[in-house]
DNA sequence: CGCGCGGTTGATAACGGTCAAGACCCGTGG
DNA sequence: CCACGGGTCTTGACCGTTATCAACCGCGCG
């Protein structure tokens, strides 16, 4: 009898949401998953590392980032348990971003290739990865609809209200949100020098939109801040009626 | 015997680049790979719509955007002969983003449920699109990353190379490149305004880097371009030493 | 206590956005 | 063939947001 290393797992609520069934689960040997702990500023893997493993977050925060060769980077997400890293490896066999632990926390590493192996996997295991990385493909690209339309307060209230509505699906609920990454790497993520992220939080405070001590925002008001980024750069409200064009609402009626 | 719909088409070429081998081609029946004729102007899919089918560019040009209810929208990715469409539809059975024709060409549509079907297809195929998908996340993340770190000739720059490199992967490599799109697609998915993106090719031109005539780009010195993505905001190429900080220092004399 | 680090605040400048006008392109029609 | 017109693109002047540079604050730690 094979060791389940999922079998104790407190994260198995979250694992069911990411459809990895936990039958499914069960069903590889602890040679398959194994359960790393990590500490923060630990590197899960780096660009150019062969790509073996998917891991999945069990617990902290871990931030994955592009790397220049002249020493630029670019924090693209802020992963949190639930989340399954490393699909950007898949094409070329090779990591091409880095994946860093912000916190201390819990990695299941997933053997890549026995997990796509059709002998000791079911079919079900592909349709649950395109899944995953079909979302996070469109996790992207809204991220870069905010980098290229949004101002620095903008950006700053989109990416609270994503994030809280991450904590929100793993059940993290809270009135207050501890932020796992500093300012630099937030700065990054948003595009904007660490200044400027300094301001827009005040700025965002004195609206009244949140409280700010360090890295614990508490009062926020998402309603508001969701109000932020419908308004246009004039400060008019948007016209609905004016911008919906008649193909569209053809096609609502369509389908 | 089945009709072939790829027999005689002028793409195999890029087909087979794409790994989708001509034995597999081959297999489908006419009933999963079915060619259309788009004009440009085109809408390929829309935001909504049930995700059946996934798009394989055989000629032309097509965008992908991301359409947000409020009329904003964000030019994500510019198609060209040899991509894959539609992949952001899976994780939802729908798609998030709306393909538009740029220019009349041919478009392949193959029955996405047929494809990934295990009793028609065979294993090979999810290996294919896991690469795909793969690939296109890692390429919007470099998207990500202009958008973030770049100024605005820098991004246009950029833009130019990559846009090159995928022509030049196509063997269509002329020394005068014919932009499929207009300028306000380029802003949009640049994140600049008109003005500054028609600067911005006026500055490039000044500079010996580019000539412009409306869409004709020529006498395009490539060198010249990455040069100056190399080069930070005060012109003073950088510098090694001062910006890679003792630890990683020590972690590049580890390695 | 003094230092170093992360974060904030302030003054200034530059880049890019905005608004307005003009140039160019190209199809249409005289 | 040229004149017109509408849309697209470019140029110019001005202004606002954000980057830059510098000083300062608060806090943990040796």
């Amino acid at each position: 009898m094979n060791s389940h290393p999922c079998a104790k797992c407190i994260s198995r609520i979250h694992c069911m949401e990411l459809a990895f069934e936990l039958t499914q689960l069960d069903s590889f040997s602890a040679g398959v998953i194994r359960t790393n702990k990590v500490n923060a500023g630990d590197r899960i893997y780096r660009n150019g590392d062969r790509m073996t493993h998917l891991y999945f977050i069990r617990r902290g925060y871990v931030k994955v980032e592009l790397l220049q060769p002249n020493g630029r980077h670019q924090v693209n997400q802020f992963s949190m348990p639930g989340d399954l890293l490393g699909l950007d490896g898949i094409a070329e066999q090779r990591h091409l971003l880095d994946a860093t632990a912000l916190s201390d926390g819990e990695v299941c590493a997933i053997d890549f290739n026995a997990l796509t192996d059709t002998k000791t996997s079911k079919h079900h295991i592909h349709t649950i990865l395109q899944s995953k990385m079909s979302r996070a493909l469109y996790q992207t690209q809204e991220h870069l609809f905010s980098l290229a339309n949004h101002n620095s307060e903008q950006k700053l209230a989109y990416f609270l209200i994503t994030f809280q509505a991450r904590l929100h699906k793993l059940q993290l609920q809270l009135n207050t949100i501890k932020l796992p990454m500093n300012r630099e790497d937030l700065t990054s993520y948003l595009g904007m020098t660490s200044e400027t992220l300094s301001r827009a939080f005040g700025n965002l405070e004195k609206g009244q939109y949140i409280q700010v001590k360090n890295r614990m925002i508490s009062h926020v008001d998402y309603n508001k801040l969701s109000h932020m980024l419908e308004i246009d750069k004039n400060n008019h409200p948007i016209n609905f009626f004016a911008k919906i064009s008649s193909p569209t609402l053809s096609l609502m009626s369509g389908s």
